[in-house]
DNA sequence: GTCTATAGAAAGATAGAC
DNA sequence: GTCTATCTTTCTATAGAC
């Protein structure tokens, strides 16, 4: 099976990034040794040193990829003009988003704690900017009257919440379709914020 | 500092869990070490295997009975006549549960995939007996006519999500107290329900 | 660019003294 | 009931051959 010596920069980094985001979503990050990403790729342990200088900066750069990732393709998405399509638009994208990224979107949440303060601080404030992204369209709707909502800020990690816990349970052979499910949490949300 | 010798059966037992619990909770199950938990309770590594036979089952032994205090607390409250008031009464009781005992709740969200399979199977079946609980008043009240939700499993689903994330951001200095955040998050689930 | 080999530290768990 | 000492395994990371 070992594959020996050969040339692979190109495809060896982006291999070991895919194996250890796998790992790492199922069975987390303290849980799996760099001997496991270097079998799962196969190549020995040292290679992995090449592409990485630690397991850390391995994690961190996951996590700081998922992020940005999530905001340019937030970002890149139309601006709707009225506050609830801008509403439906958040709440179909994040389903849609988080289910095709399940391993990343696990590994964001659980594994935080294990970042190094200096990279905690820079995830954290990528995940801030998301969550103002729902918040500002919550204010808008409830400073146009089209939603009744408490406290913004609340609603918006209750809903953020509420969205993400789909990965938790979600299987793509179980009872429901990703649509169905998409559907059915956009008429909860809808009544959540009271439009 | 270290203490030489002593009997104090009678409480290493539950300072040994407690501490765990706190360390896992703050660094997760893999990341502490049976080195960690017994500095923290001033004895030698060699003492926590006296109270546990590994540190698998120290972990599932403070699952087990998070979800088992958790279940016997909500049983041992008084039940309401009308849906509606059975479902502010979980709200109420889900939220103040959860924030007393954040280490806990905190390992039960995370841990789980760190339980061998027996254990996790275990686990799995009474958390799945609260969510009964709270899917059992949906039913009435969809029945009743008095909440409209499109499918109590993933109404349940969400509602556990949404109201078990306040534990990933409250803190008891910030800008909101217990009180605020549970008036304000009923006011949600009510909204949500369509009540 | 990848390998083999290994240094050095730390882990879980156990045996036997006190 | 607790400690000291240690066995055995495994870990991250590095050095140098090919």
């Amino acid at each position: 099976m070992a594959r020996r010596s050969g040339s692979h920069s190109n495809i060896t980094g982006p291999r070991i990034r895919e194996a250890a985001a796998v790992l790492f979503a199922r069975d987390g990050y303290a849980a799996v040794s760099m001997r496991q990403i270097a079998s799962a790729v196969d190549v020995q342990v040292g290679t992995l040193y090449l592409y990485t200088p630690d397991k850390q900066t391995l994690l961190f750069d996951l996590m700081r990829s998922h992020m940005e990732e999530l905001l340019d393709a937030w970002f890149s998405l139309p601006k709707m003009k009225l506050p609830l399509d801008q509403l439906e638009n958040f709440c179909r994208f994040h389903i849609a988003h988080h289910l095709e990224r399940m391993d990343g979107t696990f590994i964001s949440y659980m594994e935080l704690r294990n970042l190094e303060p200096q990279n905690h601080a820079v995830v954290a404030d990528l995940r801030g900017r998301y969550e103002d992204e729902l918040e500002a369209i919550l204010k808008s709707g409830v400073t146009s009257g089209q939603f009744t909502v408490p406290d913004t800020r609340l609603a918006t990690m209750a809903l953020i919440a509420m969205l993400t816990g789909i990965n938790t349970w979600f299987r793509s052979d179980g009872r429901l379709s990703c649509e169905r499910v998409t559907e059915t949490y956009w008429s909860m949300v809808r009544q959540l914020v009271g439009a």
